[in-house]
DNA sequence: TGTACATCAGTGAACGCGCGTTCACTGATGTAC
DNA sequence: TGTACATCAGTGAACGCGCGTTCACTGATGTAC
C-alpha cells in the first residue's frame, strides 16, 4: 500500500496535472512542502525541538527522503531563513512605496506591516521565534539579516532628517529603536487574539509617533534635549536653546 | 561505585558541613541544583529541547529522582520563571530607588539594567528566551509577568507626567515601549561580546532619552504632535499649536 | 536515652518508543545514440 | 522514432541510542513512645 502523498501526487492522485512534471519540478514542490511543513510543525515550539522524522510524516514523505533535499534540520533552517526574509523584505518595499510627503507614513507603515504579517503569518513568527530560541547558526543569520534591515532604515532617515542635526551614530541608534518597535508589535500581533489585533496596531502608531516627535526634536551632540528631559516634568513649549 | 554529586555531598564528600543537613535542606540543594543545571543547559538552546535525562545526569541523579522535585520539565519551567521574575523585581527595586529628581534617571536606569543583566545574566537569558520559545505554559506565566511589570510601569510614568496630557491609555502605551526598548536591550546585552556591552549600553540611553523627548512634547487626544511629524522634516522649534 | 516504626530522597532495572543515520533497493524520468 | 543506459527522488529494513515513565527497592532521617 502506497500513503506516500508526494508520490501519489506525483502519478496524478490529485488535480492531474496538464502536463507531467519534470524530475526538477516535482523535486522542488517536495522542497517547497517540507518547508511548509516545517513551518506548520514548529509553529508552536521551535526549530531546535523539531524532529527529521515528524518533518517527513508531515510531508507524506519517507524519512530518508529528506536528505535528498537538506542535510539537518539547521540547514533547513537556514533556507527557512532566506524565504522568511524575502516576505520581510516585501513588506520593507511595501512600507517604502508610499509617498513619503503624502503625511501619513506612520499610519500606512503600520497598516503595511499589520497587512504582511497577517499574510505571511508563519514567516513573521518564524523570524521572532527563531531569532532567540533557534539553533545557534539560525540565529545568528537571522540577527545578520536584522542587522541589514536596520542600516538600511538608517539611510532612508538620513534622507528625511536633517544632517545638521543627525550624527550617523544617532541615524543607527534610532533606526535600531524603530526595529525593535516593529518587532515587538510583530510579535504582540502574532500571540494576540485576532481581536486584539486593531487595538495592537493602534498601540504602534501612537508609539511610532511619540518616537517621531522626540526625534524631530533631537540634536546629535548636545545634552540640551536629555537635561531638558530631566529638567522639568511638565512640556515647556519652547524652543530648545541651541 | 556511587556516582551521584548529592549523594556524595550529603554524606559529607565534600565540604563537610559543621551540623548535619536536615532531610529538608538536603531537598532544597537538590531542587536548586536542578534548577541551576537547567538554566546552565538550556542557555544556548531552549527549554522545549532540553530532556529530563540531561538534567539529571548534569545535576548527578538518577532520571527518576526528578519526579521527587517536580512532575514535568514544563513544571520545571514554571518555577524558573518565578525565580527569574525575582531576579527582575529586584532590578526594577533598585531602579525605583534612584532619587527620580536626581537629573540622570536615564543613565542610571540603564547602568542598573546593565548590571543586574550582568550579575543575573542566566535568568534574563531565561525571560527572554522563553518568552517567545518555551513550552506554551512557560511562555503564558512570562507574558503575564512582563504583562505586570508594563502596568506597574505606567502607574510609575502616571506619577511623572502631567495628567492634564496624558490620558491613562497613552501611559499605557508609553509604558509598553519603554518595556519593549528594555527587553531589547537586554537580548542585545546577553547575545554581544563582552567588549560591546557598553556601546548597547549608550546605544539604550540615547533610545530613553529620545522616547522621553518625545513624551515630554506629546499630549493625548491631540493630532498636533503627530502632524507636526509629518508636515515637516526639520525642527521647527515652535510651540505646538493647543 | 533507647527502641521500634514511618517517611521519603534517591536507586536501578526494565519497558516500549521515536530518534538520526546507514545502506542497498526500485522504478520513473532523462539522455545519448 | 526506438533502444540502451544513467540518473536520482523516494523506499524500507535495520542499527544503536536516548527518551519518559513504571516499579519495587534501600537506607538514612525523622518521630512516637
Amino acid at each position: 500500500m502506497d500513503r506516500s502523498a508526494v508520490a501519489a501526487v506525483a502519478r496524478g492522485g490529485a488535480r492531474a496535472p496538464a502536463r507531467a512534471e519534470t524530475r526538477g519540478e516535482r523535486k522542488e514542490r517536495t522542497r517547497q512542502a517540507i518547508m511548509d511543513a516545517t513551518l506548520a510543525l514548529c509553529e508552536d515550539s521551535s526549530l531546535v525541538a523539531l524532529s527529521l522524522r515528524q518533518v517527513a510524516k508531515e510531508v507524506g514523505i519517507v524519512p530518508t527522503a529528506f536528505y535528498r533535499h537538506f542535510a539537518s534540520i539547521e540547514d533547513l533552517g537556514l533556507a527557512l531563513v532566506e524565504d522568511s526574509f524575502v516576505s520581510l523584505r516585501a513588506m520593507l518595499r511595501d512600507v517604502r512605496r508610499t509617498d513619503p510627503g503624502y503625511g501619513e507614513i506612520v499610519d500606512s507603515s503600520i497598516s503595511v506591516l499589520e497587512e504582511h504579517v497577517r499574510s505571511r503569518h508563519s514567516h513573521f513568527a518564524f523570524i521572532a521565534r527563531e531569532r532567540s530560541a533557534g539553533p545557534p547558526a539560525v540565529r545568528a543569520a537571522i540577527r545578520h539579516q536584522i542587522e541589514l534591515v536596520e542600516r538600511e532604515l538608517a539611510t532612508d532617515l538620513a534622507r528625511l532628517t536633517d544632517s545638521e542635526y543627525w550624527s550617523t551614530e544617532d541615524l543607527g541608534v534610532l533606526s535600531n529603536m524603530i526595529v525593535t518597535l516593529a518587532v515587538g508589535t510583530t510579535e504582540a500581533i502574532l500571540s494576540a487574539r485576532p481581536e486584539a489585533e486593531e487595538a495592537i496596531g493602534d498601540q504602534a502608531r501612537t508609539q511610532l509617533r511619540m518616537v517621531l516627535v522626540g526625534a524631530l526634536r533631537w540634536r546629535s551632540g548636545e545634552l540640551a534635549a536629555a537635561d531638558q528631559v530631566e529638567r522639568g516634568r511638565t512640556p515647556t513649549h519652547q524652543a530648545p536653546t541651541p
